[in-house]
DNA sequence: AGTTGAAACGATATAGTGTATCTTTTACCC
DNA sequence: GGGTAAAAGATACACTATATCGTTTCAACT
């Protein structure tokens, strides 16, 4: 999990580098997306925003927030799932360019990971042969986690 | 474009096998699919059936039978995309264990791709060192083909 | 041919995810 | 304090998908 106050304070600094605030309604997202460690749906978020707090968090301004947060390479939308992680490198110091998740096809736990140059040399030069000049910097494959059985595909 | 009696054919002979019936709705949505030769929604292939046909395909049947039609091998879901694309492999002899797909993130364009066994030992190395015993048969990747110009990711 | 039972289909409701649009509030700067 | 733009609220709606239950069709069997 990530060092909490860390993340929130690199958060702010980052808003206020594009010029935009860190609101009470974006703070409230980023941290339940921090403090759930997990990925969630846009709607999961809301409720925990809800339990969490005094007001009513609309969905969509979830979906709003989540959007900005992307953006400012905060969070990660994850397409396979439907559902949202806070980026893992949010107070690491150094860059990432890409981003690669497994996710668990029965209990959804997911993991960012980092895949070597080699392995995604070897898609790129698949996908280049059919006639794809480029790929996704975010990878995203589903698969059955340690504590979960492989089932059928 | 695959040999669309070919396919029909083979389909028949599948659902034959087991002991399933090939009926009309069936085949009406396999053959959409197959005539697409491009990766569609569930609510595409039921306007195309009802512009193929005389009567009305109802979303719930197209859902149904395209459920049924995954099980057998004849089609693919692509999860990334929402979109359902008959497997390029219907009238093969061989066997395909694994189907790996490129999704163009612009035009939706669908490429049904065999990447190489390093590349998938590649990624299954990498999700074995992140806590996953094993990964889905199915990768879906997402890029740009060589028609759209890559946008931001 | 008529019966019957399971497979297939039709119909309706509803859940889940996400976008569009417009109004209202808030924070900041002068 | 008033103006302005960003942010948030509110409402509607589109798209994807599943649940459920009633009806039809078809093939096997008398």
């Amino acid at each position: 999990m990530l060092d909490y106050e860390k993340a929130i304070s690199v958060a702010e600094q980052k808003c206020a580098d594009r010029g935009i605030r860190f609101t009470r309604r974006r703070k409230q997202v980023l941290a339940v997306l921090i403090k759930a460690d997990a990925a969630l749906s846009a709607y999961e978020i809301a409720e925990l925003c809800d339990a969490d707090g005094d007001s009513k968090m609309p969905a969509m301004s979830v979906y709003r927030i989540l959007e900005l947060l992307q953006d400012g390479n905060l969070i990660h939308r994850l397409e396979l799932a439907n559902k949202y992680v806070s980026c893992s490198h949010i107070s690491c110091s150094h860059k990432h360019k890409q981003s690669q998740f497994l996710i668990c096809d029965s209990c959804r736990h997911v993991e960012e990971i980092d895949l070597s140059s080699e392995a995604v040399d070897a898609l790129r030069v698949a996908a280049s042969a059919a006639g794809f000049n480029s790929i996704s910097s975010q990878l995203e494959i589903k698969g059955w986690c340690a504590q979960c059985q492989p089932g059928r595909n």
